[in-house]
DNA sequence: GCCGTTTTCGGCCCGACTGTTTTCAGTCG
């Protein structure tokens, strides 16, 4: 069991506890739950790797004692918890589905439940509907609204996956197909190889020799929950995390074809069609074809010459210019993942994150790269344990200081300054003046009007100190919409100010899009792109960072944490003498 | 349920915001 599914039934612990408020300490519980929680699931060793090792305590773990190590254990080995399945009992399970809803957390589920007997999604907005709502305690029209467009959002959101989740998957069943010996080669395609922030359904191709063996290999992967279908070319399976997954066992002669159109997206694949017709010929999953001759199939590079074009990454492959872009040999050379040489936006022990500013400088080295900015929270952010003044010149102090521990790299001293309500900055200029990188970021009242909140990032960037402006639309993928404010003003007033857009390739951010990351290059605009990583791991999120701005079009001259250190210095904005 | 220690129990992150209040409860991060 990997360490996101314990992980995944502690959190539902917890929620059964807030719910159900049965036993007297469920506060206290449910917060230990949670703490295990997020323990587990940024952990960087395997769970499974310690409860076997006779030298390793699981309660070593952070947030894990005696109990908690005993669940873990129990989960490992028979691949459930009675105590978690005793709770589930309790209550209908659709009930679960409410905590997504935003303004609705455990105590309004439980008010729904106990007074209107709510147990579902589908029940709640039938209530609310009703107008049966807004005579609850504590409840009133506005709310019954709120409720509404909460459950409006969440029927946007349901049945599709964040990116990150869908490649870890595609992952794990690539790595399972392939330790069946017959089996080639496994490509996932769909709007994963199109690298879209959220993917519905996982299409994995697979050649091989022994189709009918495959297909009974692939079903016995654990994570299945039902199978939907299985004939002699493609199996369709639902997993345990709802995900679906369509495997496509394909000869290996038409392989570029069937990869071609498997990866979409069906506009771009309807233009390439029609690019086909008009020389009179036929595209489809089995090759390109002129009558009964096959002209082209085996890889895609030979379908797209064959249509007198160079191949187009998938990343563009939208119907949105592509085409017409490599017809005319204009198609960007995009940015890749290897031209990375930073990362500037990290956070360390001292805020919110789990490792060192040493083991972060460590970490990057490794991977390669020339430098990195660290930006622990401003004061404001308490939650995250922000810094105040004193604590933020000591934190700088400490950066200058590890710079003479890990050699090799430049370690700079930022911060991530909030932005506050009226546009003024978390720290004074004082001490602005101090870092080497000050990135600004809204953490706070989201949801103020749009020409309230235009004003308040105008202002923020009209400190001479501001460099960065980070995530710069506050949205949440799946689960928080971007803040309204006026997209255009700000770009705007970044370029004048030649502060410089973040692409926090976060992959529950990716914030910038990929379509604002087009328009930003579109005006010449340069970005970077940083993974907001709190612990060492989470430096490979950069990944989902580079495949955002390739879907928007960026080059590696767009993207200004592909420079050496001092190029990059010298690009942002100039400080104030 | 964890943790630390004033060592086996008592405290547990906390401030901003929203929408409901008329002093507060619930949610969010």
């Amino acid at each position: 069991m990997e360490n996101r599914e314990v992980a995944a039934v502690f959190e539902e612990i917890s929620n059964l506890m807030k719910i159900l408020q049965d036993d007297p300490k469920w506060t206290f519980k449910a917060a230990a739950y949670d703490r295990a929680k997020r323990s587990i699931e940024s952990y960087p060793e395997r769970l499974e790797d310690i409860a076997r090792d006779p030298n390793r305590k699981l309660t070593d773990i952070p947030g894990i004692g005696e109990d908690l190590a005993k669940k873990i254990s129990e989960l490992i080995e028979t691949g459930q918890s009675r105590y978690h399945q005793e709770q589930l009992a309790k209550i209908p399970r659709s009930l679960l589905d409410l905590l997504q809803l935003q303004t609705v957390g455990p105590q309004k589920v439980r008010l729904f439940y106990k007074e209107l007997n709510i147990r579902s999604v589908d029940e709640l907005e039938a209530a609310a509907r009703a107008g049966r709502l807004r005579n609850l305690p504590g409840m009133s029209v506005k709310s019954e609204e709120n409720i509404l467009k909460a459950i409006e959002v969440f029927r946007h959101a349901a049945g599709r996956f964040r990116l990150d989740t869908a490649f870890e998957t595609a992952e794990e069943l690539a790595a399972w197909l392939c330790e069946f010996k017959p089996v080639e080669q496994v490509t996932p395609a769909g709007s994963l190889r199109r690298g879209r922030e959220t993917v519905g359904d996982l299409d994995l191709l697979v050649t091989g020799r022994d189709h009918p063996g495959t297909a009974e290999h692939f079903v016995k992967f654990p994570g299945v929950a039902t199978i939907l279908a299985k004939g002699e070319d493609k199996v369709s399976v639902k997993l345990k995390n709802d995900l679906q997954v369509d495997v496509r066992l394909l000869d290996r002669s038409a392989y570029g074809a069937a990869l071609q159109y498997f990866t979409g997206s069906k506009e771009h694949n309807v233009a390439l069609r029609d690019r086909a017709k008009r020389r009179g010929w036929k595209l489809s999953e089995y090759g390109l074809f002129h009558g009964d001759k096959v002209l082209a199939r085996r890889t895609e590079e030979e379908i797209y010459a064959q249509l007198g074009l160079p191949w187009i990454p998938p990343e563009l492959r939208e119907n949105l210019g592509e085409i017409e872009a490599a017809e005319k040999g204009t198609l960007p050379k995009l940015v890749e993942l290897r031209d990375i040489r930073g990362d500037l936006q990290m956070h360390t022990t001292a805020s919110d994150g789990r490792a060192s500013i040493e083991e972060m400088a460590e970490a990057a080295k490794q991977l390669g790269y020339q430098y990195i900015l660290i930006t622990d929270h401003s004061k404001a952010v308490t939650i995250a344990n922000g810094l105040d003044e004193k604590r933020a010149v000591e934190h700088i102090r400490r950066i200058h200081a590890a710079r003479q521990k890990v050699k090799g790299i430049e370690i700079w001293a930022g911060s991530e300054v909030d932005i506050l309500g009226d546009g003024r900055l978390d720290y004074p200029d004082v001490l602005l003046k101090q870092f080497d990188i000050v990135l600004v970021s809204v953490h706070s009242r989201m949801t103020m009007l749009a020409e309230e909140m235009t004003a308040r990032l105008l202002r923020a960037l009209e400190n001479p100190y501001v460099r960065i402006l980070g995530h710069p639309t506050g949205r949440q993928i799946l689960k928080r919409d971007p803040f309204a404010f006026d997209l255009e003003k700000v770009l705007d007033a970044a370029q004048r100010h030649g502060v410089i857009l973040e692409l926090n390739g976060s992959p529950e951010r990716l914030d910038l899009c990929d379509r604002h990351v087009k328009l930003a290059r579109d005006r010449g605009m340069k970005i970077i792109i940083s993974t907001d990583a709190h612990a060492p791991e989470h430096f490979k999120l950069m990944r989902y960072g580079v495949t955002t701005a390739r879907r928007g079009w960026m080059e590696k001259s767009g993207v200004l944490n592909t420079l050496p250190p001092q190029k990059l210095l010298a690009s942002l904005r100039p400080l104030p003498r």
